[in-house]
RNA sequence: GCGCCCGUAGCUCAGCUGGAUAGAGUACCGCCCUCCGAAGGCGAUGGUCGUGGGUUCGAAUCCCGCCGGGCGCACCA
């Protein structure tokens, strides 16, 4: 509809050039026609004559009235008045009400939809949750971001890759693994022969007991088995990351979120992608090497300092299989690539574009996009739910999917924008939310 | 100190590519519904849009300063 009085109104200021009421050459402002706040002002505003009546010098009112003249003839609209300081409001016909009404009966699922993103390939990254423990609030409001992201791209005909990227190895995955091994051996967070950094939730103690039982566990569809060897830290790990992520899938099931990829973060070494970027880097002379690291000359490309890519101990900072990673999304065809990203991360964000820039292999300046999302806390009772990542005591999206419902918890998730911190109110979303259990047993109790 | 984000009703937040009386939920207050959903329906109250300047016919919206809050500024991930 908008669509429509747009051409119209743009119709008619042609027709005010042409018979040089206005300006020939007079660019044509970027005019909009908006759905009027008020019944007295018919169902749709237009701006067109008080951005033009600068440029033309003429009074807005007048050239409104020339325009409304000048305005082609067709069957959609009623009445046109003018309003205010310039205003040209647009009362529709009943016809054009009945025409959109059939239009959404006859289009049903497809109406809204549109191909503008045909043929384009686009990869969602969101999530990305390091198997080190059970998914969180945070987790979850990234889950509904990503999500959303994806239809809104697919409705628009984008042929759309949801991926989730983790970390199975690395420092923190050792912890995990040193802190199930530690359970398993009866270890508990409270001796003082707990590791220092090591995991202290209780699911630390469930993912132990599964593997001294021998326990099976299905995730990324490997089967991992359990060996129950105490002594065994690799074999530990693995069933630690399998059983961590298993748990991961149910909740993401249970929130109704699906990807298409779980991409390792360990693949980037094995298919030697870190080391093809790193002599990339090296052989297009964005590189140093000072006091025994290796360096990117991350300055020349709009960070603020430069980035040590290989420690002196001549292991890998993260960033540089963040780089590698970006190049595998770049290289398998993604024109477009969004990450679903914590705000509290947006520092990287920089080198990152700078390692992609310094590998002059095309990719675009601005590519990929990010968006980010900030801090949520959780309301219980009134107040705060205080976190303690370290105690291992956080408000999970399992619990929030159990107490308010899963779509009350992606509605109260995605109700906000995201670069606005988000209070989650428990209470609230229970109260106004058709899974609530209160309700059901209340209803029950009135039957 | 530097960078990013936020500051709008008691509370949680929309509105911010400038437009006509700044909206919603919630809380509080009033009214309705008194056998099948009173955790409902209707209505009222409530705002110097953090603050000071600037641009403009017109600023919550754009620009600059200041104040307040969050996050980030590793040879950690």
């Amino acid at each position: 509809m908008k669509v429509q009085l747009h051409e119209l109104v743009l119709q008619a200021v042609h027709v005010l050039q042409s018979d040089a009421t206005l300006p020939a050459d007079l660019a044509v402002p970027d005019f909009v026609i908006e759905r009027a706040r008020s019944r007295d002002h018919g169902d749709f505003a237009c701006n067109v004559a008080m951005l033009l009546a600068r440029s033309a010098r003429a009074k807005p009112r007048e050239l409104a009235e020339k325009l409304v003249a000048a305005l082609p003839a067709n069957s959609l609209v009623e009445k046109v008045e003018i309003a205010g300081p310039g205003f040209i409001n647009f009362f529709l016909a009943a016809d054009a009400y009945h025409a959109e009404v059939r239009r959404i009966l006859e289009q049903g699922e497809a109406y809204g939809r549109n191909t503008s993103g045909a043929g384009k390939t686009v990869g969602v990254e969101f999530v990305s949750a390091n198997p080190t423990g059970p998914l969180h609030v945070g987790h979850g409001r990234n889950a509904v971001i990503g999500d959303c992201l994806s239809r809104l791209f697919a409705a628009t005909g984008w042929n759309v890759k949801r991926e989730f990227y983790y970390n199975d190895a690395g420092v923190q995955i050792a912890n995990l693994a040193i802190s199930v091994q530690a359970r398993a051996r009866g270890i508990t967070p409270d001796d003082s022969n707990w590791p220092e950094n090591g995991y202290r939730g209780d699911y630390i103690a469930d993912v132990a007991r599964a593997y001294l039982d021998r326990a099976s566990v299905v995730a990324d569809g490997e089967t991992v088995v359990a060996t129950g060897d105490v002594d065994d830290i690799d074999a530990i790990r693995h069933f630690a990351v399998a059983s961590l992520r298993h748990e991961q899938d149910l909740d993401l099931q249970a929130f109704g979120v699906t990807f298409d990829t779980y991409f390792l973060e360990s693949s980037l070494y094995t298919d030697g992608k870190v080391e093809e970027t790193v002599r990339e880097l090296v052989a297009h002379g964005h590189t140093y090497e000072e006091g025994g690291a290796l360096w990117l000359r991350s300055t020349d490309f709009g960070d603020d300092k430069d980035r040590v890519m290989r420690k002196s101990d001549g292991t890998y900072t993260y960033f540089v299989p963040d780089v590698a990673y970006h190049l595998s999304k770049w290289q398998r065809g993604y024109q477009s690539a969004v990450t679903v990203l914590g705000s509290d991360h947006h520092g990287s964000l920089a080198r990152v574009k700078a390692g992609l820039q310094a590998l002059d292999c095309g990719i675009p300046k601005g590519w990929p996009d990010y968006m980010l999302y900030q801090m949520v806390t959780v309301m219980r009772g009134g107040e705060e739910v205080k976190i303690s990542k370290r105690a291992g005591s956080y408000v999970t999206l399992r619990d929030l999917i159990d107490e308010v419902g899963r779509d009350a918890t992606r509605y109260f998730l995605i109700a906000r924008k995201s670069d606005s911190q988000l209070v989650f109110d428990v209470d609230l979303a229970r109260s106004q939310s058709n899974d609530n259990p209160v309700y059901y047993i209340q209803y029950a109790h009135a039957r």
